[in-house]
DNA sequence: CGCGCGAGGTTTTACGTATAACGTCGATCG
DNA sequence: CGATCGACGTTATACGTAAAACCTCGCGCG
């Protein structure tokens, strides 16, 4: 057995009795009218026969390419951010290139620099809403570096979900989530709901910021809404506990809940069982996000299914693009309201 | 602006008034007894004002290690994988590690090469339960390139919740999931349940074997037990059409569902439910994992806790210790179980 | 005084790949 | 028949880094 060593394009050519040149042609695909058939045809049994594989750190060296993105996500135990990762990851596989996700298990501090850290170089990033919005302060620190493009670092940058408006981004992949919580209001509205609380994400976040606005501006224009809002953790414990202190809260109490969120809405769910109130009977309940669980509670909840791997997927295309000096091709994306069991006619006589 | 490219050690080298090995010495930090301290300042002033970053394809490429691992799971989107790769970023991040997702959507199938998909080089592997089920085809195919070591590619590996006799590994983290089975089964002996069915994962991966054996062992040595299992696609949709046949097959109805996964064990309950029983007062679920969803129904799931993170992180920290030539330290986490609202005394008189 | 030696560097080399630049040799053509 | 050309390769080089090997002082010491 030859050393402990992984054969390399040498080692290839010296077997195939030709050049290094040849086999780095060869399995490079650029031989059409520079080697006989025969040839390569023999360089390329010879590889598969050492079990040779291109070392990509030589490759990424001399190519100054990578083939490497980065995927920057708060967190991946959140479904939806696992889902946008799928997405993205079927892309850049299909086009051979890989994703690393920022390696931050604590959220995006600016303390931390994301360049540093990510141990492979880089060919481009895409960082989604939450993340992005963190990103910001650190493009300021980074600043520092000499910027060429977009990103920080002078790497091509593609945002997912976040302010058009900011700075920095070769490409935006927008899901419409006004047209989501128009979708949801209106359907509230149109069951007869007008006293509605708005269980709010605390996180201030792009996406959450467009919820909130779209929110207003929907019931603003509902004659006789009357409206409140609590903001909440972002989890099945926060739901519920501001979900308790808007049902319990002095004044009409809310017959129709709209959560930022599907876990969100779990924990609404909980809290107006937990006061005896029938969902959707005594109060309806609204999601966000189609998450896995919104089919896996009962009732089943009213949601708006956000595309989540395809604005993934889309992200990382555009990503691509701009990487090739392409134009990437601005994407917003539909999203659809699921109506399930979790929202029902308002209550003729609440309270 | 000097040109778009980035600024190399040589660079700062210039700047600096050095030659580029100081630079490499003094940023390496092995420069103690061979660069003045005064110059080791200048240096590293100098690299921070450039911005320098190291091309860390140049450093793998000259040190033939890559600092990046290669994480294989099947599915990020179940909320278990996503922690065991949280646990493991965390760890590699502590030690100037990257990880990297094996890039499949779809699942691990023989047909596809990791290790031709993994674009960053890697030094070594960690593969998780159902992964690395389907890994074991792989290695067979990667058989003809020079095995030097433990897993495919000659890459040390680390196996997660795997079949501890499975050739290759150099080292191997289990969770006591035969433990966790036994509680289960233990505690609803102790509130009188003697039918109960096991619904169980489709998926045939040391996991769910391990699981079932348990099963089996525990429920037999159990007097006047009467077991039947089903087999379930792993989602909520897959167990609530293995429970509803469990429910209705003809027979004595089963008391208790003891159900391979949380995600089974949500739709069991919607199955329960819709066939008119009520959780726990007719029949009681339990779960397995904990997942957010254990907490988000109702009522919360009787289930064990899986220290998913935990695993991630001891195996991430048993291939560090692989990588540099220490012998990792064999782990067996413990898992506990977590006594909630889906879980009751067996009903009297069923039926 | 010659010599060793340590401090403080510098020169050089190698890592494995992709590709530009450069042969070589037979056939073709003006 | 000499020049040209295409087919088929080879040689040489650069990517940026780490580190081994080497150089050059000034100084202490036998």
């Amino acid at each position: 057995m030859p050393p402990t060593t992984r054969p390399t394009s040498r080692d290839v050519a010296r077997e195939a009795g030709v050049s290094q040149a040849t086999v780095s042609l060869v399995l490079g695909g650029k031989w059409r009218g520079r080697v006989s058939p025969a040839t390569a045809d023999a360089v390329r049994e010879t590889a598969l026969r050492l079990g040779y594989r291109p070392n990509l750190a030589a490759r990424s060296l001399r190519l100054g390419r990578t083939r490497t993105a980065l995927l920057v996500v708060p967190a991946l135990t959140n479904e939806y951010f696992a889902r946008v990762h799928t997405g993205a990851a079927r892309v850049a596989a299909a086009h051979d290139f890989g994703v690393v996700l920022y390696p931050s298990p604590e959220g995006v501090g600016p303390a931390r620099d994301p360049f540093g850290s990510a141990r492979a170089a880089l060919d481009g990033v895409i960082a989604s809403s939450m993340a992005a919005d963190a990103l910001a302060a650190i493009s300021g620190e980074t600043a520092a570096a000499p910027r060429t493009a977009g990103g920080p670092g002078g790497l091509p940058l593609v945002m997912l979900d976040s302010d058009p408006a900011q700075s920095g981004a070769a490409a935006t992949v927008n899901l419409d989530l006004a047209s989501g919580m128009r979708q949801v209001t209106g359907h509230l509205a149109a069951l007869g709901h007008r006293r509605i609380a708005h269980i709010a994400s605390a996180v201030d976040s792009w996406t959450f910021r467009v919820r909130r606005a779209a929110f207003d501006a929907a019931t603003r224009d509902l004659p006789g809404a009357v409206v409140t809002r609590r903001t909440a953790a972002l989890s099945v414990e926060g739901g519920l506990r501001a979900t308790h202190d808007a049902l319990t809260a002095p004044g009409a109490r809310p017959t129709a809940l709209v959560c930022d969120d599907d876990v969100l809405a779990a924990g609404a769910c909980k809290a107006a069982r937990r006061l005896g109130l029938r969902v959707p009977l005594d109060v309806s309940v609204t999601g966000f996000d189609d998450l896995a669980l919104a089919t896996a509670v009962e009732p089943e909840l009213t949601t708006v299914r956000l595309p989540a791997d395809e604005a993934g997927a889309r992200g990382m295309a555009a990503l691509l693009a701009v990487i090739d000096g392409l134009s990437p091709q601005q994407a917003d994306l539909p999203v659809e309201l699921m109506i399930r069991g979790s929202t029902g006619p308002c209550p003729v006589e609440p309270r």
